[in-house]
RNA sequence: GGGGAGUUACCCGAGUGGCCAAAGGGGGCGGGCUGUAAACCCGCUGGCAUUAGCCUACGUAGGUUCGAAUCCUUCACUCCCCA
């Protein structure tokens, strides 16, 4: 299967700017194309997966990606789908959020500088001459047709500042800067994306009259509505310092039943004919789905041996048992209390939370419903399991 | 530069001197039902404290008052109209 059809068959593709040119390009030559990654954390999440998977499938049928960390453009902060102006991030923020950045993307695409890239826009952004910029560049952006654009309507309401106007600038002279250095001929991304994508098509015809593709994906959202990938506790890391791999094996298990094909199409690399088949299946069944959807992204981020824990924990838990695979939290010498053990545990965030939590009737301890609030702390031998509502749980066990 | 409106908890938003830790909705969490799903029903949703109660919080900093989210002043920020 050639590179378009994959991406289009799994439901990659939103908008492109000319299908016909761009499918002939994927199915006879290489396209080097690249992604931007804004290093506003330490971490990508889940939101980043899409296009990282996107990248992985290209390169995977003999394409180039380039993986931009965006260490310029974060200096100035991209207002598409922003209310407001975005916290402004410390040259030293940055530098340490696209180091963890690099490590993580470099586990989905080969970067050896041949069959694939990874480069800071800095390197050229921050050296820019204002002056030059703008009669180089910027005599090319028209104000009006600027304005006309969605993502600058909504904003015009709220108030948009110059720096974030000049972002699409910058995002469109990389583009011109990739395809002088790389060839790089396509940039994907979000469909938010479309406006500053085309506008680096646009900038590569005026000034290097040569064309360029773009291609979006589509915004996912989950069937509820809601953001991809946002939790109560925040977004879903693929740091598991930051989303512990157990969470972030459940977050997937737990995806509404309407979302696994399209999932499993988007977030793994699972055969076509096999999600087909998982897509098939009813009622209880579609479990076995979000149990493949689960392991595979899994797998993909944290490897096979820590997804294989974090099943066998979350298998465990469902049935009450004790389980060493549980994320196990050392008690200490003044967690008396069952109230005390579940903010040790970070079951709940405060011991207000966590009485609450037992006065609804949502905690267990060893598998006995927990009725007194102020209840005692049996002594936990060598790992007792304390567990609030159906999917959170930890191994408790003695201080070291 | 001038004039006007505004800033309330995770979000939206009500509240114009005590009955306000602050209506309502959304979101989230817990329970029931179920399939660790959805929908639906019920409960909870600042912190500490067993109870009483205490503390912190209505943009910021002061003030008036027995008492302030509410009144006055300062500063910051946002929006609208005019230039």
């Amino acid at each position: 299967m050639d590179a378009w059809t994959t991406l289009e068959s799994r439901g990659f593709v939103k908008q492109v700017t000319d299908p016909e040119t761009l499918k002939k390009a994927l199915s006879s030559g290489t396209v080097t194309y690249y992604a931007g990654f804004d290093p506003t954390a330490d971490s990508l999440h889940i939101g980043h997966m899409l296009p990282v998977m996107a990248m992985a499938h290209l390169q995977r049928a003999g394409h180039v990606p380039i993986a931009v960390v965006g260490g310029g453009t974060a200096m100035v902060g991209d207002p598409s789908g922003k209310t407001e102006l975005r916290q402004m991030l410390t040259s030293d923020d940055i530098a340490k959020n696209m180091t963890g950045m690099r490590t993580q993307l470099s586990r989905f695409l080969v970067v050896d500088g041949v069959r694939g890239h990874m480069i800071d826009n800095g390197e050229w952004l921050l050296k820019l001459n204002y002056i030059a910029f703008l009669r180089d560049i910027g005599r090319h952006f028209s104000v009006n047709k600027m304005l006309t654009a969605d993502a600058y309507k909504l904003r015009l309401e709220k108030g948009l500042s110059f720096i974030e106007f000049n972002y699409q600038l910058l995002q469109a002279y990389d583009f011109l800067e990739l395809f002088r250095r790389f060839g790089c001929q396509l940039q994907i991304g979000g469909d938010d994306q479309w406006g500053n994508i085309l506008a680096g098509t646009d900038l590569i015809r005026r000034v290097d009259e040569k064309d360029a593709w773009g291609l979006t994906f589509p915004l996912t959202t989950t069937a509820s509505g809601a953001k991809m990938g946002k939790t109560a506790a925040g977004a879903v890391w693929l740091d598991a310092n930051r989303t512990p791999v157990f969470d972030f094996f459940q977050y997937w298990l737990n995806v509404d039943d309407r979302d696994v094909g399209r999932f499993l199409k988007l977030y793994t690399f699972v055969p076509l004919d096999e999600i087909a088949r998982l897509e098939a299946l009813q009622g209880a069944d579609v479990r076995e789905a979000k149990r493949v959807l689960a392991r595979e992204v899994t797998t993909l981020v944290h490897g096979a041996e820590a997804t294989a824990v974090a099943d066998a924990a979350g298998s465990a838990m469902s049935r009450g048992e004790a389980t060493a695979d549980l994320p196990t939290v050392a008690l200490l010498p003044e967690d008396r209390t069952v109230v005390d053990a579940l903010v040790r545990g970070a079951l709940a965030k405060s011991k207000g939370e966590a009485r609450r939590a037992i006065e609804g009737g949502g905690v267990t301890l060893g598998g006995e419903k927990v009725v007194e609030r102020e209840a005692a702390l049996p002594d936990v031998g060598d790992g007792l399991v304390l567990k609030v509502g159906k999917s959170r749980a930890v191994r408790l066990v003695k201080s070291a």
